[in-house]
DNA sequence: ATAAAAATATGCTGTTAAGCATCTACGGTT
DNA sequence: AACCGTAGATGCTTAACAGCATATTTTTAT
């Protein structure tokens, strides 16, 4: 979109400060096959199936990683929140998408063409060894997410999605309210449930006062009581 | 177990195989950091929340990885089959394991001290990126998982387990035994349903003459009929 | 060989959450 | 401001599956 500004070398900067023992040489290499691009709330990064083009970072905005599952039911499988990387499993396994990504809000997002950055892989072990250990705890979270898609009620697997959209995107100025707004729609598709049920869910927490609600904001009120239920309901 | 002899020779070179690029100088120090055991069935290998030793490799056997979830329900998150590694994850996140490891059968099993390990990757750009690649391969695995076990119906997870034990572990010489031997209860942890589930879909299944049962053994007997109930059902 | 324990089979009941349908509130467009 | 379309709210019904009880078979230990 040539009509916005993008400043192109603060997120070149912001991108390489991810990396790290990223060589001058590498780092020119880098420079030379980075893109930037403007995305609007709703538009499609990739979808499920297209081949990687290349390591995609959110600079700015937030992203929402997808599966479509069974009729039509999708599943997030990962948010993104910047400065950080996304959409990397599949170019690594060297296989084509297995999800989609959708801008939550209007996002800048900045690609590394892909062999620019395997040749560098092959020779720089510990940067190769940094990432390793990011998809080593990322296989971990997506382990203990599969029990609790699985095992956990409702509203424990609601009230677990709540706190970790807290630990991912944070908390407004006030220290209640999630530093996202999201449609009760994805709110389910976050949490493994039909929209009317994370609506109706909702509502019972709020009743109950563990949280309150303002259309899509959401403010946690009794943090303690929150982590119970998800823990044990 | 002294009284069992391993031929810890072959199983090293065996284990050797799954590196690509070793240098015989890493050759030569793994070797100096290897160590063997026999394991019996039901024995556990790590538990949930202990410190990773080090890299370990299945030799002889199959061994079973799980969770313990809410209430006391298993879930199977991985099969382990020679020669390959497990229980690699939270070494390579610098975690505690967060699963379970049991023999399902007599096994032997092989480490790789870790802290020899972590060496040889950091200057074995190759080796590591090839380890990366897995470790991306297996979160897709994990994530196609993790849609299955919450969307599909109790017949179409546990049509999926069975045609994936099938490729994890083969078939019998007749072409249609699954060259496994799991309780109804394993198939159940694996399958996220109850074990009264369990026996009653496998029942199902065999009414319908899509499998065939005896005992443990479980003959497939219309492939493409329980394909079609995984994708659908 | 026999007892005890574990695994398997099967039926019945209850709960959870999905599937709909309906209604209302909100947001963007003309 | 009036319109439309989408999102949110809420109630009712039903399907899927868990939970439990009981019976039977198989395995393991002594």
């Amino acid at each position: 979109m040539a009509h916005h500004n993008i400043d192109v070398q603060s997120a070149f900067e912001a991108v390489c400060a991810l990396f790290h023992n990223l060589k001058p040489r590498e780092k020119e290499k880098i420079r030379a096959n980075f893109t930037c691009s403007y995305i609007r709330r709703g538009e499609i990064i990739f979808r499920d199936g297209e081949v990687p083009s290349g390591l995609v970072c959110l600079y700015k905005g937030k992203v929402k990683i997808f599966k479509e599952g069974v009729g039509g039911r999708d599943q997030i499988v990962r948010m993104a929140r910047p400065v950080g990387f996304f959409g990397y499993r599949a170019m690594f396994a060297d296989e084509n998408h297995i999800a989609t990504a959708e801008a939550l809000e209007d996002s800048i997002i900045c690609t590394i063409e892909r062999d620019c950055l395997l040749e560098i892989l092959k020779t720089n072990a510990n940067l190769t060894f940094h990432i390793l250990k990011s998809l080593a705890t990322e296989l971990g979270f997506s382990n203990n997410r599969t029990i609790t898609l699985t095992q956990k009620h409702i509203r424990g697997r609601l009230a677990e999605s709540l706190l970790f959209l807290r630990d991912t995107y944070g908390l407004e100025d006030d220290g209640q309210t999630i530093k996202v707004y999201l449609s009760r729609e994805d709110l389910a598709n976050l949490s493994n449930m039909t929209t009317s049920n994370a609506i109706r869910t909702l509502s019972g927490l709020c009743n109950e006062s563990v949280i309150d609600l303002d259309g899509r904001r959401i403010k946690i009120l009794d943090a303690y009581r929150l982590d119970r239920i998800s823990n044990l309901g």
